[in-house]
DNA sequence: CATGAATGAGTTTTCATTCAT
DNA sequence: TATGAATGAAAACTCATTCAT
């Protein structure tokens, strides 16, 4: 056994080569496929990309469904990362319902590609192994934002045990808007203002009037 | 001179059953491919459901990527159909935003296809002229959308210039909640009252509020 | 029985307008497959370009091979009666082998489209009825250009059962010529005096020397 | 330092059975698009008859009409080989063309696959890349040989700047020869004696008549 | 007869995946 | 483990031919 395998020091350096590899294949192909459409992209196109032989790819992820359930895994793994903080922080419930949207909007809009790939993963099929991760995969996320955002649900009259679809409303929003704002441009142009209003939509507009 | 060229009355069957023909495979193509993907669902398949042959599809569409052009133009003026009529009787802008949503998430939810349809179509190569078809006829439904909302906008304190984003928000929400919900089963499950109060989110959300 | 039936005079419609009909399908077929090549060019161009619907061709001809079957029929059909005059004025040898290079020659310049559709037709298959009828429409051909040569064999030295072979050459030469100089654009642009030297090449080339 | 590594040597095994394949390929595709037609070939008989899989077909050559260009390339280059000789050795103009020609026609002769090839190949469409490049390889070939009759242009008295049209002369003599003869089964009944004396025609056509 | 819509066999080409080196 | 050549299932699309009107 060699030594301190346990320490995060400096990696043998086979280990970080393939890891490295393994991460340009990620960035590129979420890039790529975004760009130019899941099925329309080409494993041939992502490893040339990432500079590795094209056998390459099958070593690191089983096929191009895996792949791709590895990417979806990643941006909303990525997401997340923003996202949870926001649960830390004690607030009232609008205004954690409006942060969270805030942020996922914002997420979306400072990375395009996520908002790509996120829409067309849902196509892929359901009856293959990793279709089904990555419905498990969003249904996971939902059920994040879901228990974060349990505590406003209450005051906000929303019944506790839909918190997944107040999870869904916001992620299809944030989502959407830059997935069906893409063909026309719209997105990168809008207004920062507009979009933070966006991003509060669901809180405000869940929030109990006080006329 | 003979009788009434005018009027519709019985066409010629020969063209009627081509219409027939036309029909039926646009039905069973929005079927086929919400169900199993626009780019799974193959062509055979689709002529097969409308039982007619394979050639007979390329001659009612140039393309498969053309086809699913007329579907989306399809879905969209059928949106329009239901969405129209709001803009007719005069309502102050809040009430109207809300029909907006609130027909725009019902449609949704009796067509998941829809959704599923529109979701996938803007993955389609935006270099092909059918992928060209499809932006700029979402663009006109946003377009036409936002002209109904124009009068909305103001109170509401929402850039005039920017009604499409208004549209974008809308149309992304409700349609990206059944197709993001599907793989969750969302959406048919919800219940009726959750689901309205989502379509009126956006009215609520931009309403001015009175305390 | 209509009155007059085998009287040349005016023809019943009816055949005048079917006749005419043929006639354009074969200039037009002529003309386009020349330039597309005989198997890019679809029946549907020829129609279209003809004036008629589509059925009408397979009312005419059996099949686009049995069309292509016709053409070169014809085409050498009209070779034929520029090439045949020459056999009846009597002439010494040599000036009869010139005339019959010459007025091969000179009849693909002018109608390049009959070089290219006899060069095309040479590969369509041997085992199908229209393709063997070419096979042998292109021997009847060599026939009679080798039975009008048989005066001319003796004094060249040429063996009086090898007239075909002779032939072969001057429609080899002649024809080739304008087949294979089209996409260099040679033919069309070589002054006439060469031409006719080409014409005459093979008379001289075996004109006994006198030296 | 390993040894050697210029030295040509045993070729690494992987590329050696690469090129095989290729050639395999080529010499496989030639013989079956000379027998069954360019066009009426598929590419699958082609890799069966090669012993690869059909995907290997288009890892080697862009596609059906760059093979055949490839072919075409191919085949002229041979020919090529047997003329080119013939320059070096300093001749007298008769007997150089006299020469040319008949290594023409033997060349035929012996492979009439190489004439049914050309002649097919001609048929390519023109607006296409390979298409474009069979007609530039083909220009090439006479280019080469009008530069090695040049010398005897002179004596003939034909122009010199049309050294291109008496190339043109031999190719289609020869090659159509075999092309127009095959369905007649003319070329390999044909006496040896016969096609000399063909291979000499165009010299002794152009030859000043001594008379 | 003329027409043109329907048909489906046939063909090229693509590309994820495998595997020998 | 990396590589890239080989593979063949799959799929869109073509187009000659048929036939109901």
């Amino acid at each position: 056994m060699p030594a301190e395998p346990s320490r995060p020091g400096p990696k043998p350096p086979r280990q970080a080569k393939r890891e490295a590899a393994s991460r340009r294949l990620l960035e590129e192909g979420l890039r790529l496929m975004a760009r130019r459409g899941v099925q329309a992209c080409r494993v041939e196109e992502i490893t040339a990309a990432a500079g590795v032989g094209k056998g390459t790819f099958f070593n690191h992820f089983a096929s191009k469904e895996a792949f791709v359930a590895h990417l979806v895994d990643m941006v909303l793994t990525d997401l997340a990362r923003r996202v949870r903080p926001l649960g830390l922080a004690p607030q009232d419930g609008e205004s954690l319902l409006a942060g969270v949207g805030t942020v996922h909007l914002r997420y979306f809009q400072l990375r395009p590609e996520a908002a790509s790939l996120l829409s067309q993963a849902c196509a892929l099929e359901r009856d293959s192994e990793p279709g089904r991760q990555i419905g498990q995969r969003l249904a996971a996320h939902l059920d994040l934002v879901a228990s974060m955002l349990a505590p406003a649900l209450g005051p906000l009259d929303w019944p506790q045990d839909h918190g997944r679809e107040l999870a869904l409303a916001i992620l299809s929003l944030s989502c959407g808007f830059f997935w069906f704002g893409r063909p026309l441009g719209l997105g990168p142009e809008s207004p920062a203002a507009l979009l933070d209003r966006l991003g509060r939509l669901t809180a405000q507009g869940l929030a109990p009037r006080s006329g």
